[in-house]
RNA sequence: GGCGCUAUCGUCUAGUGGCCCAGGACGUCGCCCUCUCAAGGCGAAAACACGGGUUCGACUCCCGUUAGCGCUACCA
């Protein structure tokens, strides 16, 4: 046992937006610790200076906390492990390098990229494995002296043993074995001194305890690298959990140019943080019954490895948005409408010009009809705004030659009512189309259409008695002068 | 090409040798409800990749084939 108790990382390179497939690995982990009593750290890969991305650990770090994915230990936050970055880390992995070096399991390796290359090119041509011909592991220790002290740039790699098999045990995938001879002699210490991900991940895991390293299942094939490394260094191996992947709709690994991967993507087209974590639990993990609707919360309470499945899985938002919708209907009318007054806000409707009471009502008509907040501006904006055309569709299936006159006996019928509650408008109505001598149908279509400027919606006496008798008035007379 | 992983309805999945002529959910279609549209209810179509074994018995175990994906960098 490495440590008393679970310890897990979340360890991202910080590219500028979090993936979603990065917020399913970092919800693993997170659950996994909290499920098990541990403790979740959040790491930052940031040993590749060419991609360094300014403000992205800032914003990994924001989406994370949007998702409700609090981390332990990590930047910030602090730490009895840290620094939690790894450009911060740089003196740790040369003294480790170092140390292999003494040992004789790693080597210093001269070459140049270009002379690589051409050896990778010529590899390939033959048909053969690309892989380093270990020419700097044949240097003379003259030689090696020489290009020291000439100042030549190395890179250490790492000397894997010849003809060994490589096992280790995987949580979700069992027993997986590789031949050593498959696995390359792995650069752990770039030139410019930066360690690789091999390196730091082994030192770092190693020395910030980690117990289960959870992570994508991209990182099966180098895991040997790290079993090797774990041994050279003389340390124990953690636990290895590889998540299946997350896919685009052709099966391809989850990619931009498929739609959309960014976490924060998702946040603002209106996505819930319950559901996007709902749904991303779902891809891989089942509680084993049949139930699908999960807080943060309960996911905490039922999450397991063990339930963890092994193939990939698409990435298929349907599912999301009616997630989406069954997490909307969870929320309270006073959530829904503080994100409604912040929608209004965004669309530059002055949430003011609204009392709470009229939104709130809103709500309620438009809450079974919406899986979006933006859903109460796009399917009704009738309640925001005088319809400002009449659908051409409904005019032609609904608006009669009589229309106009039965809509101004209608009117009249409102206007001699005080205060009307939804059932004066029913009832007045019924009176209007029995005194006309026709179908309730003859005034129902035409004043929906009046009063929304469309054919669907909420029950038309709740749109009405919502907007209230001087709008409904004003409406009416205004599509019986607009419409033909 | 090599190595590895994977393989149940279109999609997410249940299923750990008999309970499965395979269950649930999304989506699709139909019906009911109904002033419209949703929601809701009811119902339908829809899958064990293929071939060998093992076994009294395979979706479940083993082998092979095929397919998909991943990895194969001084990226992570």
């Amino acid at each position: 046992m490495i440590s008393d108790s679970v310890r897990v990382r979340f360890a991202p390179s910080p590219t500028g937006f979090l993936h979603v497939g990065g917020l399913r690995t970092a919800l693993f982990n997170f659950l996994f610790a909290r499920n098990t009593g541990g403790r979740f750290i959040l790491r930052i890969e940031d040993t590749d200076r060419a991609r360094y991305v300014e403000g992205a650990v800032e914003n990994l770090i924001n989406t994370l906390h949007w998702a409700g994915l609090y981390y332990d230990e990590g930047p910030l936050v602090g730490g009895d492990f840290g620094p939690y970055v790894q450009s911060e880390r740089i003196g740790i992995y040369k003294q480790h390098v170092d140390l292999l070096l003494e040992k004789g399991t790693a080597y210093r390796c001269f070459c140049t990229p270009d002379r690589l290359e051409a050896m990778r090119k010529e590899q390939e041509k033959n048909k053969l494995q690309p892989k380093y011909d270990r020419t700097c592991l044949r240097l003379s220790a003259k030689e090696l002296a020489d290009n020291i002290s000439a100042g030549k740039p190395f890179v250490v790699r790492m000397k894997v043993p010849d003809d060994i098999s490589v096992k280790f045990s995987d949580i979700i995938r069992g027993d997986v074995e590789f031949l050593s001879e498959r696995v390359d002699d792995q650069v752990l210490l770039k030139s410019d001194g930066f360690p690789t991900y091999h390196l730091a991940n082994v030192v770092d895991d190693h020395l910030m305890k980690i117990s289960h390293v959870i992570r994508g299942e991209e990182w099966l094939s180098s895991t040997p690298k790290h079993v090797l490394l774990y041994k050279a260094f003389g340390w124990e191996l953690p636990e290895f959990a590889h998540l299946p992947l997350l896919l685009n709709p052709d099966r391809s690994k989850l990619s931009k140019r498929q739609g959309d991967v960014a976490v924060e993507d998702y946040r603002d087209k209106g996505y819930l943080k319950e559901a996007l974590v709902n749904f991303v639990a779902l891809l891989g993990w089942n509680p084993g019954d049949e139930r699908e609707i999960f807080s943060l919360a309960e996911l905490e309470k039922e999450f397991s490895l063990e339930k963890v499945n092994k193939s990939g899985a698409v990435f298929n938002v349907e599912k999301l948005n009616w997630l989406n919708f069954q997490h909307l209907r969870r929320q309270t009318d006073g959530e829904v409408l503080s994100m409604l007054k912040a929608h209004l806000s965004k669309m530059s409707i002055d949430p003011s010009k609204f009392p709470d009471r009229y939104l709130l009502e809103v709500i309620t008509a438009m809450r079974e009809r919406v899986s979006f907040v933006k859903g109460f501006t796009e399917k009704s904006p009738y309640f925001f705004s005088p319809p400002e055309e009449y659908d051409p569709a409904v005019i032609n299936k609904r608006w009669k030659p009589q229309s106009a006159e039965y809509l101004g006996e209608l009117s009249e019928a409102f206007s001699k009512m005080s205060d009307p509650q939804k059932g004066d408008y029913e009832d007045a109505l019924h009176r209007t189309a029995e005194s006309l001598k026709v179908g309730n149908g003859e005034l129902i279509h035409p004043l929906r259409l009046a009063v929304s400027g469309m054919g669907e919606g909420p029950g038309l006496f709740d749109i009405v008695s919502i907007i209230g008798k001087e709008e409904t008035i004003r409406r009416i007379n205004s599509a019986i002068e607009r419409i033909k």
